[in-house]
DNA sequence: GTCTTTGCAAATTGTTTGCAGAAAT
DNA sequence: ATTTCTGCAAACAATTTGCAAAGAC
């Protein structure tokens, strides 16, 4: 029986609600899953948490790990550290710049602005990091997929 | 035969002596895929290189695609888009923050600085993007893989 | 001629899916 | 009772590796 921090209890009560919110029904997997990743913040991959749900839960299966993983993310209880999809992706770009990440289709688009070219680092002291270069994501919907949400057809599909 | 921008052949020519310097064989494979990647600025999937480059060399096979993939990034031809690692990373926190990624080890490490908070987004109008959020990426290196640097033993390795 | 790279095939690793039985509401 | 979820196994996708032949220098 693992010691809740009440950090870790207050979530896993409000994702209770969350779940009731949106119908779904609240299994043990989901929460143990769930508190698992809170109760960590090293950004597990999938097999991370099958391995440490296990010990809790030993029936468990991979399949239900990614599925309840991709359900966490749905509803907004935990995220993803990038939203570049499954496959390594290559930039031909090598100055610096960033990147516009479209979430539902994975596309990647270039931009600069110079006005982000001086960030303030984060301070080495602190954790012993020493930071090199940094690249930022923004997230969010390209044209081509704004305009698919905007169609009568899709529409149809979200309701 | 594609016809190249200049800027494409300055940057094969800028290859070829890279590769002299370092002492890697040019071989066809290594400058069609350059090529390939320097002239689309999709950061593309090493699967759509293995097709893109099909078409000029049919005989190509997957595995040289990674590998000199892999061997352009060591040259600094080209770079990735991110730096996690193969599988999806999850994340517990749900909040507006940062990562320091160690291009190492593939760590990641929560980083949060309120100055980063209000940057100037992309504007929507160019191309037709609509920014959500942002999430920055520090690329470097952790401080146990800096330390790794500086054993005699990795010394020995990296003469 | 020597050393590295390539192609092929097989092995790994990461992720998704179909379906019958189990659990939640 | 109804609906959704879980576990299993198999499929699929992405990447890596061993090895003999081919290519670069």
């Amino acid at each position: 029986m693992p010691k809740r921090s009440p950090k870790v209890a207050e979530k896993l009560r409000a994702f209770e609600d969350c779940c009731r919110a949106a119908g779904f029904p609240l299994t043990v997997q989901r929460r143990v899953i769930l508190e698992t990743m809170v109760s960590r913040d090293d950004h597990p991959t999938a097999e991370q948490i099958y391995e440490a749900v296990q010990e809790r839960v030993p029936e468990i299966s991979r399949a239900t790990v990614y599925r309840v993983l991709e359900s966490l993310v749905q509803l907004g209880a935990i995220g993803r550290a990038h939203h570049l999809g499954t496959a390594i992706r290559f930039d031909s770009n090598t100055s610096h710049h960033h990147h516009m990440v479209c979430v539902r289709c994975n596309r990647v688009i270039d931009f600069e602005d110079t006005r982000l070219n001086d960030l303030p680092l984060p301070d080495r002291s602190g954790t012993g990091f020493r930071t090199t270069d940094y690249s930022i994501h923004f997230t969010g919907l390209c044209a081509e997929c704004q305009q698919a949400d905007d169609t009568p057809a899709s529409q149809e599909a979200a309701k």
